[in-house]
DNA sequence: TAAATAATGTTAAAAAATTACATTTTTCTT
DNA sequence: AAGAAAAATGTAATTTTTTAACATTATTTA
């Protein structure tokens, strides 16, 4: 290998060190690989150890572990600690971290959790924010909100609607195709349809947009970007999530657009301002009825 | 303040060293203050920075850099960086971002999503995993398996209902209360009902597990630990979810419980091996009729 | 198989961090 | 308020750590 060749089958700067290495292990030479297989065993460990440490720990010297840290694309050894621990950091999951088949239920718990908090950071840097505001705007004014999906989409939909009822706004939502369909036809200016779609194809879901945009509606589509459903939409709310495909189920796109849900809540409750919010409080204490009392509470 | 004081105000080890050097800045001596504002005003630059230039930076001397970092409990300069990369690694929120009613959009979403990480993280470190293994068991064993949830669980219970429909199980949800009872009714061994409840003290859920623990039916709740639910529960999944209580919805518990499903579902399908998979991507296939195409796909 | 290239190691220099101690500043006591 | 004690800060020297320069060994290629 070239003097200065770094290593760049994936030119994505912020990916997780650790999976660079793993990844790129075929590619290191002799002694690199010793290196890498002493800090893979051992991350942990390797973010305080020294360069000597690690040297004689490899069986290797200092410069060739050096060297290793330079291949990695860091500046040097201290470098390359750094990120190492920021690939250890707590909450900073491997990002690509699929289950398999051999994996015991603390391996695929750990492995579920971590992908789906992984996949927000992405979707989070995805949410274009003057979407957001503009939806909020269009939310707060609006005279009817509806929120519909199907499938996965549907208990989104319904989440939905279960904290935007709470803010006393007239909000429908429906599992049924054909009540979804006469809904949007009875939809006028100033109401608001959210549609809900991770893939943005699904047939109905694209004419009930088509049906509510022609009765004046605003559509707001959580959808991917540039797919048909998008097309329909007045405002499309994108939100890139890593592919989840191995388990052939929605999963992390759904928590995702959960989010976006809880995103869409909050920034309606923040423009109604400080009376609004004690009258949520309000509604929460309604129920308190139909609860057990919390001992000492 | 004494030779070695260190500061303790919180003895929480995990937390991040930013808002460690925020809370405790009071607590500093003068020129640590002087250190600290310097760190805290660009702390992506500190990291990259030796204790030379910090101290020059900081107008103070190197020993006295050292010593602001050794009172923060770290065992020196490249310890505490290290430390503050992790703090400033990509993904690792600040764990208690609440947001505040002056918050512009790109604020709050921010906040959110990343409040909704950190409860994520929370949640994992409180499953167990034994638990988790025991329900899987019994879910794939089951004769029948229904969810059930009011309120803002009804949602995650109707997404459960979506992720083990696709495993060619008789699976049940209701939302109403009456067709929750009597289906508990109808229900016997062999029959798997998992309640979800946040809080666990919803009366009519606790009802519920007592009608079908009498007819011999076997009770999940995903629910906190020691409510009137988790008690007459045969296995209790908690989870453990920062309290959102700023805006009085449930946010993150709810998500907490969609991963916690979702984990139940992978443990499902790993458990029914491969061949159960094919069938999974069959279901999925199905739908293919009602979308539109993927262009090149 | 010899030349070229790459990989690794050795040694020395540079950089960085830490310690020990000196000086200054602050606080407390009388 | 003066002086002692304690704390804070700095200076200079030491140690540790990292890096660079060069030498050696292994590997590839013509």
């Amino acid at each position: 290998m070239g003097k200065h060749t770094i290593l760049l089958k994936c030119n994505c700067k912020n990916m997780n060190i650790l999976e660079k290495i793993t990844q790129h292990k075929s590619a290191f030479s002799k002694s690199e690989r010793k290196v890498a297989e002493v800090i893979l065993a051992n991350p942990q460990s390797a973010i305080h150890s020294s360069i000597a440490t690690l040297a004689k720990m490899s069986d290797v010297s200092e410069p060739t572990v050096n060297r290793f840290c330079r291949r990695l694309d860091t500046k040097g050894f201290p470098d390359f600690k750094l990120h190492l621990a920021q690939s250890l950091a707590n909450g900073t999951p491997y990002v690509n971290r699929h289950v398999d088949e051999n994996d015991g239920p603390d391996e695929y718990t750990t492995k579920i959790f971590e992908s789906t908090m992984a996949s927000l950071e992405v979707a989070r840097q995805s949410v274009c924010v003057n979407t957001v505001n503009r939806v909020v705007d269009l939310l707060t004014q609006a005279q009817r909100i509806s929120f519909f999906g199907l499938g996965a989409s549907a208990s989104v939909a319904h989440d939905a609607l279960n904290k935007f009822f709470r803010f006393n706004v007239p909000v429908v939502y429906f599992e049924d195709i054909l009540m979804q369909r006469m809904s949007c036809m009875n939809s006028g200016s100033g109401d608001v349809v959210v549609l809900i779609s991770h893939t943005g194809r699904t047939k109905s879901l694209v004419e009930i947009a088509q049906i509510a945009k022609n009765n004046d509606a605003t559509v707001v589509g959580i959808t991917s970007a540039n797919s048909p459903l998008a097309q329909e939409c007045t405002f499309v709310l994108s939100l890139e999530v890593p592919e989840d495909t191995d388990m052939y189920m929605p999963m992390a796109s759904r928590i995702a657009q959960l989010t976006l849900i809880d995103v869409l809540a909050t920034g309606f409750t923040l423009r109604r301002g400080n009376k609004f919010r004690e009258n949520l409080k309000r509604v929460k204490d309604t129920l308190r009825g139909s609860r057990f009392e919390k001992r000492g509470g």
